[in-house]
DNA sequence: CCGCCCCGTCACCGTCTTGTCACCAGCTTG
DNA sequence: CAAGCTGGTGACAAGACGGTGACGGGGCGG
């Protein structure tokens, strides 16, 4: 699940990203319009978190201009006293707001009913180089095959790997994101956990090892 | 299809009432948290409609007591500026929310896909791979077969399973929508349903199961 | 009041998942 | 070369999970 947050204030940037990237959301950041829209189109995302007042171009031109290319549920952010320019965002098709200040559990709150409403709960699957992952069933599928299944931990560490394709992920990462706090520094943990994932992807197809050990920094999923 | 709306604006509920009423389904209503409770338990409502703001006692109480006793969906009508409170509904397990003022298009659209979403909607059967539920008379009948009476929880269980037929639908989302909040965690209840209904089925049509377990995530019925 | 049905609960079993240990091979370093 | 580190592999056991049978309470109709 991946959620495009829209602010200039880079503090409450950060503050809505790390609440929502520790609810396991996946988050992408854009500090203006222009690059707004740059972002939405790259990594088109399941749900977008927009402030009204942005330094150039307002948030309602970002609105509209989403609103013309993906019917995503959009939540806009606003301050108090802003409830007219609120009328207009939903008439140009936003699908809720938020009144700043805000709690991180009023946020989360209202995000998951939001994708409740629009029914974009548990679909969500993230694909990377012939590889679909479909978090929510614990399945993957190869470009064209059956669906595998995996067991949770397989999921969970298929599912950083697979979003940051392409790029090292450090074996601490892993194990942060795979077990938690707990499995802090315990190697075998993850070399194990790759062991029986890679057969499991040998016998589904062989000679076609996706998973690349980077020695003493972690693995990376080929792009 | 039978919704309660409990607000103590006696114009708004008119309007609403008359609305939904127009739209073809059955109203029933209250005006304060007491009735509206002793309503719910005559009527037994498939949706309820419930203002946060109530002249003795607060939605909060009604909501928590109905959860206790009904996963029936609810959606919570609060003012604008009550967003705190919202958040408290939405965790005691409200399962959606409207601002008002709001048009009547929007109440009844928001009022069709919560129904939609919760598997209860209008249609009284339900059909998919070859199996048509009919949940007034609590009966599934096989492609050209005769109908097999079934429980009230079987029943339940297979209007999300076809409903959501060809996906995998969560333990904790089965249980939910089966027991309500009360069943919360407890897969025991989930496995023996699901075995007598198997059995029940291999009955009238024996070695062809349709419920597939999905293991460590749920079940899904083949479509 | 009695019997039947629904369904919550317990107990047991086989299978799968996962944590742990042991060992091996390759590379680096002194 | 020896020692140490890193990563890969096999094996084992505890625990979780799903399937199954059985028991019994409560509600309902006869």
């Amino acid at each position: 699940m991946k959620i495009l947050v829209v602010d200039d204030d880079a503090d409450l940037l950060a503050l809505v990203a790390f609440a929502l990237t520790n609810a396991g959301y996946a988050v992408v950041k854009a500090t203006d319009a222009a690059p707004a829209l740059a972002v939405f189109d790259r990594e088109l995302p399941n749900l977008v978190l927009l402030d009204i007042n942005l330094p150039t171009g307002s948030g309602f031109d970002v609105c509209k201009a989403i609103r013309g290319r993906s019917p995503v549920p959009i939540m806009m952010l606003t301050a108090r006293g802003e409830e007219e320019d609120l009328v207009r965002a939903l008439e140009l098709g936003a699908d809720d707001y938020l009144t700043k200040p805000f709690s991180p559990r009023t946020l989360l709150a209202r995000v998951k009913a939001l994708l409740r409403r629009t029914g974009i709960e548990a679909a969500d699957t993230l694909t990377a180089g012939g590889l679909s992952l479909d978090i929510g069933a614990q399945t993957l599928s190869f470009a064209g095959g059956q669906p595998l299944r995996l067991t949770r931990l397989e999921t969970r560490l298929l599912q950083i790997l697979i979003a940051q394709a392409g790029h090292v992920v450090s074996a601490e990462r892993l194990l942060a994101h795979v077990w938690g706090h707990r499995g802090s520094g315990d190697r075998q943990l993850l070399k194990q956990l790759v062991h029986r994932l890679r057969q499991k992807l040998e016998r589904e197809s062989p000679g076609n090892d996706p998973l690349q050990t980077e020695s003493g920094v972690g693995y990376r999923l080929k792009a």
